[in-house]
DNA sequence: GTATAATACTTGACATATCAAGTATTATAC
DNA sequence: GTATAATACTTGATATGTCAAGTATTATAC
């Protein structure tokens, strides 16, 4: 019999959450032909000054590599989702920048996202995500 | 600007850290040819009676398809870490047994395993990772 | 007992994201 | 000012895991 550190356990669970939660999204949100991520693309850029980011800091918010970010934006900019822009000062950086078809395609497939969280953690678990949400913040990972 | 609920902020977030936790987990452990899920069905298969699940039962354990499974176990299977068993009383099922070169190979990472864990998540927040996993379980998602 | 449904698993086609290497540009050191 | 390093991004090759469909077997309903 193997014995694992809490940590390490934790990790695990952590694993299985994240594939369990990232599955039950997809399928609510497949509707809008909007996969998690970019969903989760379109979020933050609507968060962001002037709805714009450089990839690299788009990759940082989601945790992927420059490499992938590329991969998902370039259908995302096919369908107008988002657009590029360049920076004047600095020829290497390229902005992702929220476009009209893509602000609104987050406008309407918000509500169902919403729903879709809470389909997966209900109104009465609310407290305990917040507590979640409060203890990964002082995990000083996202740093 | 958009606002959006508590919940589903919190999603974003747990994909966030899993995709780091998953990376440098990852990064850690290669030296011994092993991914994390790879581990992961190592340490799972050494908890279960017999050292020995069905194909089903761990594909839950993980949170992935059975599908997954199929295609995760064929390499393992080749390199003699895990093996397979039939039941005699269910034709459909085929069990995974821990092997005897996976058992090995097990004992050879679980410190360096727990290392990295212990590296992502310093042993100061170790009380915190605690409460994250007994929330986790509040949740009612693993049941 | 027999039809229907459910379960366990596998497979082909595909999507997603990585890594390593490469290009282009800017920053730093001297 | 020039060599070296660092940064931002892209791309080919590849790994990983999904989905839908298919096979085989067992359970359920009647």
């Amino acid at each position: 019999m193997v014995y694992i550190n809490s940590t390490l356990k934790f990790i695990l669970n952590l694993a299985k959450m994240q594939t369990i939660v990232n599955r039950r999204f997809d399928a609510q949100l497949s509707s809008y032909g909007l996969g998690f991520n970019d969903f989760v693309i379109l979020y933050y850029l609507s968060q962001a000054p002037h709805e714009k980011l450089r990839r690299i800091d788009l990759a940082d918010k989601l945790g992927f590599t420059a490499s992938g970010i590329t991969r998902m934006l370039a259908p995302m900019e096919k369908t107008g989702l988002v657009s590029r822009e360049s920076n004047e000062r600095d020829a290497r950086v390229s902005y992702v920048v929220l476009a009209p078809g893509g602000k609104r395609l987050l406008n309407e497939s918000i509500k169902t996202a919403e729903y879709a969280a809470l389909d997966i953690f209900p109104k009465s678990k609310t407290k305990k995500i917040e507590k979640l949400s409060e203890i990964f913040d002082e995990t000083g990972l996202f740093l």
